[in-house]
DNA sequence: CCCCCGTTTTTTATACATAAGAAACATATG
DNA sequence: CATATGTTTCTTATGTATAAAAAACGGGGG
């Protein structure tokens, strides 16, 4: 049966919003917070019931007001806010990345499905999802071959990576002045200096900040196509550098100067520089991640 | 339950088989016709119990002999040898082509699992798989929206066509003439050419020398997201195709002239001839899908 | 040993069931 | 009559079941 991730996440939203308000002041109405939490009005009501039972809301005549503040440990644990099909993404990484799978190593589908502790319905509609990581391949009738987190995948990734963000990039330089991702990208420069002025302590913070950058810079004209492979992009680096930490800090730092080096190029305007600048850094990016396959 | 296509698929493949043998004759062993038949032994021999039953094969003391010519009449049904998942793609192909669904229609998975009569599983997987093609996207915990069939599709889709494929064309250039790619592009000049002569009669089989064609150029150097992508422009100009049928014959014989030109551009290893040919045919190919679209 | 075939065990493809969640409908209240 | 809440209906997420297909096992001959 269906788990009750979206509530429980909707739970947890909520706990946060009702303490932006005051004891006893009158909550919006269900339609205003289906808006707020993003989740259907069955399921508002489900949280608004819950939390009337444990006394945070009291329901009078045709209000309801905050009745106790909610606490924090009654937050329900992260996990629990994770429907099964995402849990499932998360394990199959470990798996994959931990090493528990060479290239050529085959897929069982059951196999998995108890290892991960789900139904096989759920690992074949993770499976074919994943497929378009070009990491798996499928075989009719037969399972599924793991391909191999390998250098190959590296270079046909960046290979791609480059067309793409070389064919943006270079879109800048015929941008308006007035258009308003001038603005993004000050900003975008202002986080990267920050994250660099704290680079010890934060430097883990890198990884969404990089893909942010570069989904910001491939914005200037959309392509679903291309939208998609940032996709890709990103869960290979958010996964493999869980589980690569070597080096982190400095790697970090690297990119991010070089980072800072293509938004210059970029509010330059000149092809050339920009150019040089973006090829710099995917070279650097490719050269690293293929340092840390090896 | 499961459906027994293979089992049908492999019957009608074995009927094939038999036929090049002599009445009388003693059948290869069940391995050598389950490499034959690209199935598992276990098929292999409900086929050849099947065929037993039927009288075709005589199984005596450790071989089996031919005791009947097997007529056509007794194979499968074409339907019959198609996995559900394959004819829900027709399905699902044909209610998108035939303008049931425009832009923004939100696509009901219980609906169409009743529409095209299989189980929401069934559904749930297709989709997931037909999601790389870029034309639905997937709302969280409330099915999925057609972004329609639309001219922005078709750029975005010819715009990585033509990153893709341009990097391939220019490859030729660069190519050892030892190569065995030159024996394929000779081969297939004289598959055009052929096809040329007889455009008349046989303009329906280009769709399909098209996609081998494309595929062909983007071999000369592998990689894996390319190879993906190719997947996505041989559906659509498939199916495409398949309900737009307006100036199909003149369509079909400029598209082969102009591969024809491609050829001689690629065999001249002149970069510059190269890339005029190779743009020259994916603009003209742009420019045909748009209008078809519109 | 190595290939062939009969048998048994696993795995996949597909159907079906059901609680959670979304959406639609209905009613009430200002 | 517009907006908020109560109620009903429909859809999705996830688990379970099972026949078909694949793979593994095992005994005989050459």
């Amino acid at each position: 049966m269906r788990t009750d991730t979206t509530f429980k996440r909707a739970f947890n939203d909520m706990i946060d919003i009702i303490r932006t308000f005051d004891l006893g002041a009158e909550l919006p109405s269900e339609n205003a917070l289906r808006t707020q939490l993003g989740v259907s009005r069955t399921t508002v009501r489900k949280v608004l019931a819950g939390m009337s039972a444990r006394g945070i809301i009291i329901s009078e005549a045709h209000k309801r007001i905050i009745g106790e503040r909610p606490r924090q440990q009654e937050r329900y644990p992260k996990e629990q806010t994770l429907a099964i099909s995402e849990q499932v993404e998360t394990s199959f990484m470990e798996w994959m990345m931990r090493g528990d799978a060479c290239a050529g190593t085959e897929i069982n589908e059951t196999e998995l499905a108890r290892k991960f502790g789900v139904a096989t319905t759920i690992i074949r509609e993770f499976l074919n999802r994943f497929q378009k990581y070009g990491l798996i391949e499928k075989r009719q009738n037969a399972g599924w071959v793991f391909k191999g987190f390998t250098a190959s995948f590296a270079l046909e990734l960046f290979e791609i990576r480059e067309m793409f963000e070389m064919r943006s990039a270079r879109l800048f330089a015929a941008l308006p002045d007035r258009s308003p991702v001038w603005k993004q990208i000050q900003s975008m420069r202002a986080a990267h200096l920050e994250l660099l002025a704290d680079i010890d302590a934060r430097f883990q913070d890198f990884s969404e900040l990089d893909s942010r950058f570069h989904r910001l810079i491939t914005t200037v004209a959309p392509n679903r196509f291309i939208e998609s492979f940032q996709d890709v992009i990103t869960m290979v680096f958010h996964y493999h550098y869980q589980w690569n930490k070597r080096d982190e800090r400095a790697r970090n730092e690297v990119a991010i100067r070089e980072h800072l080096a293509l938004i210059e190029a970029l509010e330059s305007r000149n092809i050339v520089l920009i150019d040089r600048a973006c090829r710099l850094h995917l070279t650097s990016a490719r050269e690293t991640l293929l340092h840390s396959i090896a």
